[in-house]
DNA sequence: TAGATTGTTAATCGATTAACAATC
DNA sequence: TAGATTGTTAATCGATTAACAATC
């Protein structure tokens, strides 16, 4: 029973906790309390509980969590239960990357088809799926209605290409492009990977190591 | 001036204004105002003046903010001006995207090495760059100095790796695999990158656009 | 039953926003 | 100078933690 509105914070966990209950399982783990899985995620066992009573009353009073049954609840939650068909976008170096890197099926996607607006790289093969050429979007999402898209293409031409896939129905994009797709459309749901913006923090971090306090 | 504990909300969005500060510098637009900027990036003029003045009064009463100037100050407090040799490790699928489309030198970078455990991978070039076996990892960390290292390898074997690069003098990890590399290293410098709990998130979200409210 | 651990309410802490005096 | 906009303090809001009664 999921209350309305769930924070983003919580939300963002979620994964995380998903990710470590598979491993648990892994080592054919039945059961976990919040204390020791609080431990191994280096949080509170109190944020754990607060976490997953917001969406139910997963765990028992004196036994703790079955392993196997909230992660099952953390993959309906978070949608993995049911498959949903991605298409990528861009078929340049990251768009094949993502293709070969990412394990869609093991989280329940299946992606769908691979789509690029160059010519030349028609018909080539990765990881089994033929890239399609752009002309062909349309054709294929009225056929396959994926629901979401992966975003691996320059800032340049990207507004257009968002408006036609919005057009055919997908309202959810993984974005890897640079270009801020909330802005002109404010209403789709969009998730946004900026590799470089991750790798800037963690130089802020690591400076500070090197530096004497109240340094500039 | 940095004030000593700056929180890692604020951090984590001094990338973002980079980026939009090199937006606006694109377009030769000299100043802008905390109210201007704020309605480009959608968040308060409050935030952006408090977030700068952890580190200084980069602004100026009655005119607002001198664009180049503010992207040079964000670019000294990440740590972008001082050029830092970055390893890379695992020249797999992840590995090679990353190199070829992460654009280091951009954000003041130098990809000095990349190594694989693989001979068949030996001497291959990626980006320009021969990879190296994993035995000739000391012989080089004690030449060049690398800073920090991007992790593209597999959970197997992934904490010996790190121990061996700790020994070399490397204190920062970019983290791509799925090893909890600060669980083992607590004071070591991690920025992991889980690019599935990114989709995760994302798919949450597009399903509760699909459902009606209520539903468990 | 007694012990353990949850679900949940209350207290605390931190981050965001609002307000305004300082000042260019 | 008058107008604009910062830097900074105070108020608000939300998220995390602590506490404990409910209950398995």
């Amino acid at each position: 029973m999921q209350k309305n509105n769930i924070s983003n914070s919580v939300i963002r966990r979620l994964p995380r906790y998903y990710r470590f209950l598979g491993g648990l399982q892994r080592q054919n783990i039945a059961k976990i309390s919040s204390r020791e899985l609080s431990e191994m995620m280096r949080l509170t066992a109190s944020q754990i509980r607060q976490d997953l009573n917001c969406f139910g009353g997963f765990g028992q009073q004196g036994y703790g969590y079955n392993v196997a049954e909230l992660r099952k609840e953390i993959a309906h939650i978070l949608g993995l239960d049911v498959s949903q068909k991605i298409i990528l976008i861009g078929a340049g170096n990251l768009g094949r990357a993502i293709t070969m890197h990412v394990d869609f099926e093991k989280y329940g996607y299946e992606l769908a088809g691979i789509f690029d607006s160059s010519i030349a790289m028609e018909n080539i093969e990765i990881a089994g799926i033929k890239i399609m050429h752009t002309n062909r979007l349309e054709e294929f999402c009225k056929k396959e209605k994926p629901s979401m898209a992966v975003l691996c293409i320059p800032r340049t031409g990207a507004k257009e290409t968002v408006e036609k896939l919005m057009e055919l129905g997908i309202n959810a994009f993984w974005n890897f492009s640079h270009y801020d797709i909330n802005y002109d459309f404010p209403d789709v749901h969009v998730e946004n990977v900026h590799l470089t913006d991750s790798l800037m923090t963690l130089s802020y971090a690591a400076k500070g190591t090197n530096e004497p306090i109240g340094e500039e």
